[in-house]
RNA sequence: GUGACUAUGGUGUAAUGGUAACACAGCAGGUUGUGGUCCUGUUAUCGUGGGUUCGAUCCCCACUAGUCACCCCA
């Protein structure tokens, strides 16, 4: 990599009043635009959200795959569409020094079917059903809930074109989000098989060629480069052409008919809440037959637009990135989207411990350091300030963490082989053997 | 990617063409080895860069970032 001479850009040194040279404090350096910190305070709930995916795909009998970040630029173009937006102008990729065209995974399902190829996993039984947790990278411009890093819980079937898959995963997406205490609907629809969509998209096509002087130029775009996005414009004006244009179902070829029907007797079966939407249609190439999108159902909140979730089959992906015919279906769901949702029913994280150790003086320091050792090895919370020398700051802390003890070590315990054990609620003290100390806690806590 | 709005300390806010107020959090202290109250001090060249002006945090422009709508989706 070549270097780049260092910038000349020399911080002006400016002379204060005393005439001393003060150095001006460079630019602080922030995140990179649509990048985000997760924080201490937020981890609990983000470990719920991971311990949930891993519980539910594990207790369906799905096994764990963690796929590269960084993929073939062309797994991309091939599996989810050169035309779709998501690889036409959000992708993150680029070409590495050694000239590999290479792009930061913009979703998690093409990477899993690469994966299962290249593994011949359709040597397995089938189906082959996967589960991936981690980060997805989409160039798009951000806003609350779109981040160009953003967590992805999603699961896959692979090899197994029954209607029950479809249902299950639905299953699976609705449940992940109901445990995590989001109220969602599920809209689901079908758009059958290559075939008949393309037969379809022709009907719409025409149909909307004669209402032509009533589109907007947004629209009239639409109608050239991607027709079925017609159907979710939310142009004024159009909810009218809506009810009027083609419907999908009415094109679906017999086959993709009677799977839907069967997709939704299991979801009546299953009790999930769903909506059949007729203009869902979903912005990536490989989707075949089922579709759904999960959405928040707070009905007051405008914020509800964003899908939390979505999925479907994809019958002819594998075929798409050269490996057999394997009928295939999925989910993903975007822990940023559910984190957004429940964040503020999270209780604060706890910095309480049940034992504060407090020193005074070097020897204390040594000693209080060993103490905290034995009291951690013993398995009791322990909290300390060993930085710290005033022993009235260090009390403060004590309190402020909930101490329900406070272990006082200075010169003198030093001396004498003892702690000072003080009871925070009471303000008793009574002075102990050092080398019980532990033992007495222990017993203390356990009554308490 | 398109349009609109916003940008003050760690956080949440206030005011103002003459360099900033309040609350909370933080740190240090209120005599020498002890907490929860109280008191004091302390913590911001007002997102970055330029312009207008005697002078800008406040006006103008650009940039950057965030938010909202669109696009799209997780």
């Amino acid at each position: 990599m070549p270097i780049k001479k260092p910038v000349t850009k020399s911080k002006e040194k400016v002379t204060s009043s005393t005439g001393n040279a003060v150095k001006k404090t460079p630019q602080p350096i922030n995140l990179v635009r649509g990048m985000k910190d997760i924080l201490p305070v937020d981890q609990p709930v983000w470990e719920r959200m991971r311990d949930l995916a891993r519980s539910i795909s594990e207790s369906y009998g799905f096994g764990r795959i963690d796929t590269p970040m960084l993929e073939d630029t062309s797994l991309f173009i091939r599996g989810v569409g050169k035309m779709t937006d998501i690889v036409e102008k959000e992708l993150y990729s680029f070409e590495t020094s050694g000239k590999e065209n290479v792009a930061l995974r913009p979703e998690g399902t093409a990477p899993v079917i690469r994966a299962y190829i290249q593994h011949g996993m359709f040597n397995l039984p089938q189906p082959v059903k996967m589960y991936y947790v981690g980060p997805m990278f989409r160039h798009d411009r951000p806003q609350h809930g779109r981040y160009r890093q953003f967590q992805s819980f999603g699961c896959e079937v692979i090899g197994d074109a029954n209607a029950i898959v479809d249902a299950q995963l639905i299953l699976m997406a609705h449940l992940f989000i109901k445990e995590m205490g989001i109220d969602a609907v599920v809209h689901v629809n079908s758009i059958g098989t290559p075939e008949s969509r393309a037969n379809y998209k022709n009907a719409l096509v025409s149909y909307f060629r004669t209402k032509k002087s009533k589109l907007s130029e947004e629209d009239k775009k639409r109608l050239l480069k991607n027709p079925m996005r017609l159907l979710d414009s939310k142009e004024p004006g159009m909810a009218e052409l809506k009810t009027e244009a083609p419907q999908i179902v009415d094109w679906l070829d017999e086959e993709s008919k009677t799977h839907f029907m069967r997709v939704l007797e299991y979801l009546d079966e299953l009790g999930i809440p769903y909506q059949m939407n007729p203009h869902l249609v979903r912005g990536l190439d490989y989707y075949t037959k089922t579709v759904f999108e999960i959405f928040p159902n707070s009905t007051d909140q405008e914020a509800a637009q964003a899908a939390i979730g979505g999925g479907g089959r994809f019958d002819g992906l594998s075929e798409l990135l050269g490996g057999r015919a394997t009928p295939s279906a999925g989910f993903g769901i975007g822990l940023d989207r559910c984190f957004n949702l429940i964040k503020d029913q999270q209780p604060e994280v706890s910095q309480n411990v049940d034992v504060f150790i407090a020193q005074l003086g070097d020897q204390g320091r040594k000693r209080a350091l060993a103490v905290f050792e034995d009291l951690r090895k013993g398995g009791i919370k322990a909290g300390e300030a060993f930085s710290k020398d005033a022993i009235k700051a260090q009390m403060e802390i004590a309190n402020r963490r909930h101490a329900k003890f406070a272990i006082i070590i200075g010169q003198k315990e030093v001396l004498d082989g003892t702690a000072v054990l003080r009871d925070m609620d009471s303000g008793t003290q009574e002075i102990v053997d050092v080398r019980k100390i532990v033992h007495e806690l222990k017993k203390k806590l356990h009554k308490a």
